[in-house]
DNA sequence: CCAATAGTGTCTATTAGACACTATACT
DNA sequence: AGTATAGTGTCTAATAGACACTATTGG
């Protein structure tokens, strides 16, 4: 079993390229980002009927040259495929996301008999109003913000010739501290995507419906907020995953007996009408009034370098 | 980017490796088959309180040398994940599963620096009875009957060395009719497992969770039975899965509510007690009163070769 | 007759949702 | 006062579950 030069007959037989696709959703692109969507982008805060934007990359090279694509690329010899997943992220919007969880991976053979094999592994991702205030760069502790990212659209392109590479560049255009925007990197709302490479408007399809029914039994919604939040503030993100309304007495009783939500005594200030109180999530190991919970949990979680614990994975 | 002979340090660089791994469930163990546990395996016609039954493949190479794994291997270059996990289960069980889905996709880094990275996508299955009854060989049309089976437990350890080179043996046992067991494959029961080679312990306590989750909000506890079946059988296959008995009478106007079971009009005969009335699974475009439906749906059914329709997948 | 399961009726506790109402801020 | 949102009370419909009861087979 040796790899000897590749021919092009050769190639077929040798093992699949792996590389990674995320989908990253925020209620609001970061300031300073390019836009691809004219929608109103506000947020949650200001105006009504908050909508989902997604960072998208455009391709640089074949195939699919000049179409928007996911942020991806080619897994590293020496990192996990949340590690690639995030610096992928990374390099795209110079940020760590508060949340990421694996999606699905797509095997499917290439028509092209020249092509070499590739497995994609698909994650998604949540920026919170928190991860996204971040300056850039002095970015909050991240497992991935070593490389200075040389462009996140030429990142991409390495991944369909050969994974895993790449020159290792400590060159390239070291970032400072408020690097002007890549011009190969836009924020687009979910509801007015442009056409995208590969099938990666199937896999944004996929991550929107989980993100959808996650919100229902899970309690995440409260990751695209800051550390603190009002009721009112946690329905509007899940109005806005959701798509339509909700009720503002009922969702204030449902989230209430999730058990999940924890009372600051707190206050908000500054608003026009009668302040509300801030809560804050109550993390998972902390006591208090909970719920069994439920739902099937991946052996896997945000944390970084957690893909399994020890022992070779098979 | 081109494949050089590969060294050692040079291997750390080089894409790694994609193996499939399957969790497969059954009601009971099929005739033959060689068993792990010692549990009664009578299935959910006879004895009471029925449990889950797991095909493991021994392993004949280090590492984990003599341990139980889970049936698979490594991805060939013109197949697609779903094509392995069929393969290689056809290997073990000598017949196609009733039901596959992907589960999740392990990507840890080898604490080893010789060993290759390798990359294992996660299936489960589903062996019904039907499944399990079709005489082995002449099997139903399945999409992995092709190679003859060299040993399940051969086919896996080409998975951790390097991937995808097999000599693609038309030579071999090619199984005749109803070939000896193959001692290196055996059923346990899922709650009587033996040490895991691997993670695997951890992949069959996903499945479980998923199987156990799924049959709450979709409905494929029937596939673990025949075409036609009596709501008390699929009342079994429930309790099976959940581990506690259910009320004949709630389950019986649930499952009937949700409008997924079609009278056939006939009975069960030679019974010792009231004959019961016979069931049969209305297919997803069939007519009449149906639910909404919900949960996400991966965009991948238990359909051979459609990981993703077109499209060069990334 | 008895044993055993099929199948029906009905009551109760919990829950999602609709919606009226009160409370409290700013302008 | 007027507006806008926070927060409470309460009614209704749907649902899950407990459980009594009838139906129909074989032994």
């Amino acid at each position: 079993m040796q790899y000897e030069s590749a021919s092009v007959s050769e190639r077929r037989t040798m093992p699949p390229a792996v590389a990674v696709s995320t989908v990253a959703f925020a209620l609001r692109p970061p300031l300073g980002a390019v836009l691809g969507s004219t929608a109103g982008a506000e947020g949650v805060g200001s105006g009504r009927a908050p909508t989902l934007w997604i960072p998208l990359v455009r391709r640089t090279r074949a195939p699919f040259q000049g179409l928007w694509a996911l942020p991806g690329g080619p897994t590293r010899w020496n990192e996990t495929l949340a590690d690639t997943a995030l610096r992928s992220l990374h390099a795209a919007v110079l940020r760590p996301p508060g949340y990421l969880e694996q999606l699905y991976s797509f095997g499917g053979v290439e028509r092209s008999a020249e092509a070499q094999r590739l497995v994609t592994i698909a994650y998604w991702a949540l920026y919170g109003e928190h991860d996204l205030a971040a300056s850039p760069s002095l970015a909050a502790p991240s497992p991935a913000d070593d490389d200075g990212a040389p462009s996140a659209a030429a990142r991409w392109d390495d991944a369909a010739p050969a994974a895993g590479l790449e020159p290792d560049p400590a060159d390239a255009d070291e970032a400072g501290d408020t690097e002007p925007a890549d011009p190969n990197v836009a924020w687009f709302s979910a509801d007015d995507l442009p056409a995208l490479a590969f099938d990666h408007a199937e896999i944004v399809a996929y991550a929107l419906e989980r993100l959808r029914s996650k919100t229902e039994y899970s309690a995440i919604a409260h990751r695209f907020l800051g550390p603190v939040f009002t009721l009112g503030q946690l329905r509007a993100v899940h109005e806005a995953v959701r798509g339509e309304p909700a009720d503002p007495a009922n969702f204030r009783r449902q989230e209430l007996a999730r058990g999940t939500l924890v009372d600051t005594g707190e206050f908000e200030t500054g608003t026009p009408h009668r302040p509300a109180r801030l809560y804050r999530f109550r993390d998972p190991h902390e006591p208090g009034p909970r719920r069994p919970a439920s739902g099937p949990t991946p052996p896997q979680r945000t944390a970084p370098n957690s893909e399994l614990p020890k022992k070779g994975t098979s």
